[in-house]
DNA sequence: TCCTTTGTTCGATGTTCGTAGAACGTCAAA
DNA sequence: TTTGACGTTCTACGAACATCGAACAAAGGA
């Protein structure tokens, strides 16, 4: 049975703005989005967030749905990188905004590395 | 009674992140804060959404209390404006990208004036 | 061929959210 | 004083969400 959800990811065309906003309201997702913020791609296996597994999975998924992240399967393993330039082509600034007052704030500081 | 809610507005520096992005994560306040986007006050009779009296009154508490609006009584009438200039000083260029993004993908739009 | 690792999916649960209607308080006008 | 306009609050309800554990699937190793 293939899941359309396992691949899938929006064009910046088809990024939605409130599906966006909505992403970046919990604390945990924009923990990742923070750590992803140098551009590197990172596996999952590296994150560290105060949830559980299927969580941790539900989250990725929220930002990779919203177009936020790019997923890319390797074996059994899963790596994420963060769409910055997409993002900033559909709607400029937004991105850089919320980093630096999520950096200001300490938002998302459960979420690291290794 | 006294309640708090009536009066208390945040400041700058009582801003959170979270709250504010979960409070634009709605298209009708974000089509509130468009129509507000030019500075004006508005009163809230002018306020024309296709909602109840109650969740109307519910969305702007939600915006008063996340920071992003003022709200003034005058008698029996309220008037509301858009934080702008305290919004930029705690989340620089955010209120500009969401804005500019919700007129690119005209989100809001069922939210009108008069 | 098993077993481990890795991530997804499926209930289940408790919470929050958006919504509406009814009741209330307040102020102004008739 | 009575009536009407305006906005808030209370209550209720369904939908959506965050969370977890368990079951599942796939790919490599032992």
């Amino acid at each position: 049975m293939v899941d359309v959800r396992d691949t899938w990811h929006p064009d910046p065309d088809e990024m939605n703005l409130t599906e966006v906003m909505s992403a970046l309201s919990d604390p945990i997702r924009v923990g990742l989005i923070r750590l992803l913020s140098d551009g590197e791609e990172r596996g999952w296996g590296l994150l560290r967030a105060p949830v559980s597994k299927s969580t941790l999975s539900h989250h990725l998924r929220v930002l990779r749905s919203a177009g936020l992240t790019r997923t890319r399967m390797e074996g059994t393993r899963c790596f994420v990188v963060l769409r910055r330039d997409d993002v900033q082509s559909r709607f400029p600034g937004l991105l850089d905004a919320v980093l630096t007052a999520a950096d200001n704030q300490s938002v998302g500081s459960e979420v690291s590395l290794a």
